[in-house]
DNA sequence: ATTATATATAGATAAAATCTATAAATTGCA
DNA sequence: TGCAATTTATAGATTTTATCTATATATAAT
């Protein structure tokens, strides 16, 4: 069966001519001749009476006639549809972000984009950087907001956002009266750090390591949230994204302390699978990151042009 | 888009693998490799992301596979149907039959029918033998219980009943009391004859003509069961077909009055168009009133063998 | 009967689908 | 890190299918 040979058939039921369907087919007679034929013949059936001016359909013809146009409206829905990069409801995808992106950087960005499309369901997998990494790897998410740098000869990554890491104690801390420290007097401090698969962590370990101190650390966790809330009742003092503790420096309950010759920082960009394809739904969110953020021109540089 | 690329799709898109894919479709890997990529350049858009073990649907991928599966169920749907000669509800074919078959031979054979066949609108086209034809030749109908003799190049015919038509009187006429009358006897009376483009007329008027007398028509009508009626209250006498008046004359409001050297007899028969194809559906029904009277032999020699 | 218009058929041509062989890429394991 | 196994993609040959042109045949209308 051919969906061609369908159209032909149900041009020549609705004109009752194989002529004229040829005519409106833009085809000649004998192909359509031949391709009704071909119909007749895997079916097992005739579908129409000939002879006469006109020709009848049989009744098995106009059995196929009621399924043949049904499909014939799918095929052309779905063209149209996908031509159009439509989304169908309930269709969706998903991506991964570390904790901090799903929390400060993006809520806004995703609710423009379900204004846009209204119809897609997105599914944000919330992780540190390296397990969000194999899912991409895996194909199971399309893309992901990450800690950076990050190497891995089949990822790509672009920087959206730079963001400080300084040192933060509780509001009862010594050190928060004081203007600052020394690297010395906070290695002796209980201090708190992310886990060692970390991004964040390996950007102070090193430092640390340059420096040639080594940390009392006091607790290792994957969550900046609970970090945060650990060093606000005065468990330890932290180096935390400044994203994380703004809102608790607002407030008061966390003073930023300055500590000489260190400037931690990480970066936060999206990742992706090398030579990954981008629907269009996919591609506007992504896009709309970079917007909001930075990043654009270098995105565009290495997929935007290519398709 | 072809059906066959559209299988392939959806078993990749099940099996997570072009290869796979391949076995289970009974093709090699390159057929689903360019089977996919012809889907995916025709609709322009990316169905699946490549690249580690197993292969992920984009989302327009799996937009598709929601449309693919309903097409490729509508067609296991109709192949299964047409094969298996089944009916879809609501389907139908229209016959042709003059006013005697449909009263007093097929109501039996029409009702084993809707049991055999209960999904199958029926629709009993009732007109003279000469309109029916036209429906034949024109397709309208698929086939017609008519009058015989009929010759028409394009029409063939099986003859399944032979019914005499004798001289029919109302009880209060003269004839009624008599054994028998003549011809001449006959044609001095008011007659109630068939229009003269019916076949039973022609039978009439040939052998009027023959024995060299001509008929005081007073009434020409096309409606047997008129006819009936008209002679019962004594407007005229007729000569009408047995099976008409078989329930007047057992009722008596008729009675059979014997012509001399006349014996009046038509045959009804099947008629169709020549070289017609006949669904299943019909099919049955046409090898039912043969069955029921006869002609199953003559019917099977002209187009029973011959599918 | 004759003309005009239908559909069917035969053979040639063009288009496509599929195959074989092979390359290129990726994964998993030593 | 490098190698073996497995994956998808590509190129070219082959086969199949679809379509076309030309023509035969049948039908309807004049």
């Amino acid at each position: 069966m051919n969906l061609y040979h369908l159209r032909y058939f149900l041009s020549v039921a609705q004109t009752g001519s194989f002529s004229q369907a040829a005519r409106e087919m833009h085809v000649t007679q004998p192909t359509v001749s031949s391709g009704v034929a071909e119909l007749e013949k895997t079916m097992g059936v005739r579908l129409f009476n000939r002879g006469g001016k006109r020709v009848a359909l049989t009744m098995e013809g106009r059995t196929l006639v009621n399924y043949a146009m049904q499909i014939q409206d799918l095929v052309e829905e779905v063209e149209d549809h996908l031509q159009r990069r439509d989304v169908l409801p309930g269709e969706g995808f998903q991506f991964g972000a570390i904790d901090a992106a799903v929390t400060y950087l993006l809520p806004d960005i995703l609710k423009d984009y379900r204004r846009v499309y209204p119809d897609v369901s997105l599914s944000a997998q919330v992780a540190p950087s390296r397990y969000l990494v194999d899912d991409l790897l895996m194909n199971r998410s399309e893309f992901a907001v990450i800690s950076l740098p990050y190497d891995h000869p089949r990822v790509e990554t672009v920087s959206i956002y730079r963001d400080s890491m300084p040192l933060v104690v509780g509001a009862s801390h010594p050190f928060a009266a004081r203007k600052g420290a020394t690297l010395q007097e906070v290695v002796q401090e209980p201090l708190i750090l992310f886990h060692t698969d970390s991004i964040s962590r390996k950007i102070v370990d090193e430092r640390f390591a340059e420096a040639g101190v080594s940390p009392g650390v006091v607790m290792e966790m994957r969550s900046p949230e609970a970090m945060r809330k650990l060093v606000e009742v005065g468990v330890g003092i932290s180096f935390l994204p400044l994203l994380t503790v703004q809102e608790s420096l607002n407030a008061g309950a966390l003073k930023v302390v300055d500590v000489e010759g260190v400037a931690f920082s990480r970066e936060v960009g999206v990742a992706w699978r090398r030579g990954r394809y981008f629907s269009a739904a996919i591609r506007y969110l992504i896009e709309a990151i970079f917007e909001a953020y930075q990043g654009l021109e270098v995105w565009e540089k290495k997929v935007g042009i290519a398709k």
